[in-house]
DNA sequence: TTAGGGTTAG
């Protein structure tokens, strides 16, 4: 049986008042996915440029909007991008060309970012501070750090200068894609030139607790108190992070005790770190009495420590169990968001309970929009269950949401679609994989074998052809599929 | 978009 959205019984709520509810969020206007569906049916620029240039109300707020809902399909937000470029009376602004960017650099489109870095700087648009710190963060997570020091050194050269919050920003970037050695280093060299400060120090601190490397990040600690840098609350949360993180829950433990009798303000983000900490290695009772004695130390909680608690008791207890801390939460009043509902959903999946899964999604629209995580998680576990018809049923209902599909969610269909090596299956594989290359992700070198090998198998050479004219689309191919 | 807490399977 489908899932049909109209036969699903929706679950209300309990306890809510209307007081404490601020109103539902505003669901799109409704242009916004007609314009949205019109470019991504458009056959061709040509066309797709004329039809945009007959409407004329377009305002930077909207281009936004549309460059978001495009997110996924890196093609067809570009191409509106440069089809908007020669409106007569419309102009893009920054911020689209940040978009835009960060788009071409997620395809890993290096011309494509720097013909329109360039096209900024004519048009007197940047590329600013912001723009450098998307592409940095790019080149970073594609593994070019390398080449990305060398951009960031070179900033000026485009007109951009670079200051402590960008220098700040890269070493985080850094620090973030685990190359917390790189950016010490780095601050070292460059600290007296931008005069790193506390931001800078607390960075490398985060990087290296990132890395389980808990003694490295004291070793930052006692260089910043020895330039003279007085730690802050979230030099101490980041450390009380990093020995949770790593493991070290007696020194994690300790070390808090420490800060309260040092008479540190300790925060919400402080209790949320242990409660989270403690709970997913398994220490639910610790997590939960952590939890239970903030407000007492007149520290409320959060939706993040509701999310954490949350997570906890799914993973180490059970999702009945979370969800009465979630109707708790409700109602005290707090609004759920995104990462709550995942969650939850999440948990009633990993229970084998999708019914009541779909219906916390379809209640997850009072309050916030379903993120491609949503989806992807439920898509994933009716594909664990083999309910692959009730997968692609919601993947196509993606179609009317706020969020297209991603990498994942093809990842996720293509490979259990070649599972039972069905001819059927193959087929609606092979044409999942064209699509995804069109919208401008590269399948995995697994992904294209199997599906390759699964058309071969059952038969369907033909479109096993057309997807190795495609290679050029997705670099090299397989040595066994070489042409 | 200058730092700390909450989503992700294998």
């Amino acid at each position: 049986m489908l899932i049909a959205p109209n036969r699903i019984v929706k679950v209300h709520r309990p306890f809510t008042t209307s007081l404490s509810k601020p109103p539902s969020p505003q669901p799109p206007p409704p242009e916004l996915t007609t314009i949205a569906n019109l470019i991504l049916s458009s056959e061709d620029q040509k066309s797709l440029a004329q039809t945009l240039h007959s409407l004329n109300q377009w305002t930077p707020n909207l281009v936004h909007s549309i460059l978001k809902r495009l997110w996924n399909h890196g093609p067809k937000a570009l191409q509106f991008f440069n089809a908007l470029d020669c409106h007569p009376l419309y102009s893009h602004s920054s911020t689209a060309f940040d978009y835009a960017i960060d788009i071409a650099a997620r395809m890993r489109d290096y011309r494509t970012i720097w013909a329109l870095m360039h096209r900024m700087r004519t048009q007197k648009l940047g590329p600013t501070r912001k723009t450098f710190a998307i592409i940095l963060e790019r080149y970073v997570s594609s593994g070019k750090a390398d080449k990305a020091v060398k951009i960031f050194l070179s900033m000026h050269e485009y007109g951009c200068q670079q200051n402590l919050s960008s220098f700040n920003s890269f070493l985080d970037v850094l620090c973030k894609s685990k190359r917390a050695e790189m950016a010490y280093k780095l601050l070292k060299i460059f600290r007296g030139r931008f005069r790193a400060d506390v931001i800078s120090y607390n960075v490398i601190a985060n990087g290296f607790c990132l890395r389980k490397q808990t003694p490295k990040a004291l070793e930052v600690l006692r260089e910043m108190i020895e330039r003279g840098l007085e730690p802050t609350l979230t030099t101490y949360n980041t450390l009380l992070m990093g020995f949770f993180r790593a493991g070290q829950l007696k020194e994690g433990w300790k070390f808090f005790l420490q800060m309260k009798k040092r008479k540190i303000d300790v925060d919400v983000v402080s209790y949320t770190t242990i409660v989270h900490g403690f709970g997913v290695v398994g220490e639910v009772e610790k997590a939960k009495k952590v939890f239970g004695e903030m407000v007492g130390a007149g520290v409320l909680p959060s939706v993040a420590t509701y999310n954490a608690m949350i997570q906890v008791l799914c993973k180490k207890d059970s999702v009945a169990n979370a969800i009465v801390i979630f109707d708790e939460m409700l109602r005290k009043g707090y609004i759920p968001n995104a990462v709550t509902y995942n969650l939850v959903i999440r948990g009633l999946c990993h229970a084998g309970k999708m019914e009541l899964a779909i219906d916390y999604m379809n209640r997850m629209k009072d309050d916030c929009e379903p993120t491609i995580q949503t989806f992807n998680v439920i898509i994933r576990y009716y594909c664990n269950d083999g309910e692959i018809e009730k997968a692609l049923e919601l993947f196509k209902d993606m179609n009317g949401e706020s969020v297209l599909p991603n990498l994942d969610t093809y990842n996720i269909l293509i490979s259990s679609m070649s599972v039972r090596k069905k001819s059927d299956d193959m087929l609606l594989a092979g044409k999942l994989l064209i699509e995804m290359v069109d919208r401008g992700y590269s399948p995995r070198k697994f992904t294209l074998n199997r599906v390759l090998n699964g058309l071969l198998v059952t038969g369907n050479q033909e479109l096993a052809k057309y997807i190795l004219r495609m290679q050029g689309k997705f670099g090299r191919l397989p040595r066994q599929f070489r042409l």
